[in-house]
DNA sequence: ATCCCGAGGG
DNA sequence: CCCTCTGGAT
């Protein structure tokens, strides 16, 4: 059986690291609520590099869900084509960003529900908004958390809604904050799905997967 | 279970 | 070439 997540645990690979890059990286970029919003939206099978490249000059000036309508689908469209999936992103971004004007006064709200009912938001991308932006306790499963808790065993789970739970379960309320976001950078720039990176991971020790040779 | 779908890495 | 990327809707 493999070490319980605790917050040493994640001390660690956070600190670890920092030590690899002292320059934060691997975050999406986003100016206010709705510019993190689109941005997970854009997220979803795209690097966070990818996603960062089109995204940073676009918020520049398009930044509230009235802008975003003003530029229209067929400018979003061209403006993401980067982007995998594009299509269908740019078609949610453009809806989600009229029922924000219509129904919340253009403003992103602060509940699961309301989140999960826009258009292209499913339970990470709310959770994502709750967790980082409202600082509402949520765990965002996504893919890099999903094959990190599986293959350390550190918040192992057959299906999404487990691997939720095992981290809430073992992780104190005020760092579950801090908890999402160094999962993934661990996740995404270590323990990586082809080639994980054992050699320099800072929870070598806690890793039933590891390959000691390396 | 399948589709969407370009960019980057190995 | 093949695999993966901060998923969601059908």
């Amino acid at each position: 059986m493999a070490q319980q997540l605790d917050y040493q645990t994640l001390q660690q690979i956070f600190s670890r690291f920092q030590a690899l890059e002292p320059e934060p990286v691997g975050e999406l970029f986003h100016t206010n609520a709705y510019t993190l919003l689109v941005a997970v939206v854009l997220s979803a099978q795209a690097t966070d590099v990818g996603v960062n490249k089109a995204t940073r000059p676009l918020f520049a000036t398009v930044d509230t869900p009235q802008a975003m309508l003003a530029l229209g689908l067929d400018g979003l469209t061209e403006a993401i084509k980067t982007i995998g999936l594009y299509r269908q992103k740019a078609q949610n971004v453009m809806r989600l960003s009229q029922i924000l004007v219509d129904d919340y006064g253009g403003q992103v709200p602060s509940s699961r529900a309301a989140l999960q009912s826009l258009p292209g938001v499913g339970r990470k991308t709310a959770n994502v908004v709750l967790n980082i932006w409202w600082h509402i306790p949520a765990q965002a499963v996504d893919t890099h958390i999903f094959r990190l808790g599986n293959r350390t065993g550190i918040c192992p789970g057959r299906d999404v809604a487990a691997v939720e739970r095992a981290i809430e379960d073992h992780l104190p309320a005020e760092f579950q904050q801090h908890a999402h976001h160094w999962l993934i950078l661990h996740g995404r720039y270590i323990c990586t799905a082809r080639n994980p990176r054992c050699g320099i991971c800072p929870i070598r020790d806690l890793c039933p997967f590891e390959d000691k040779t390396i």
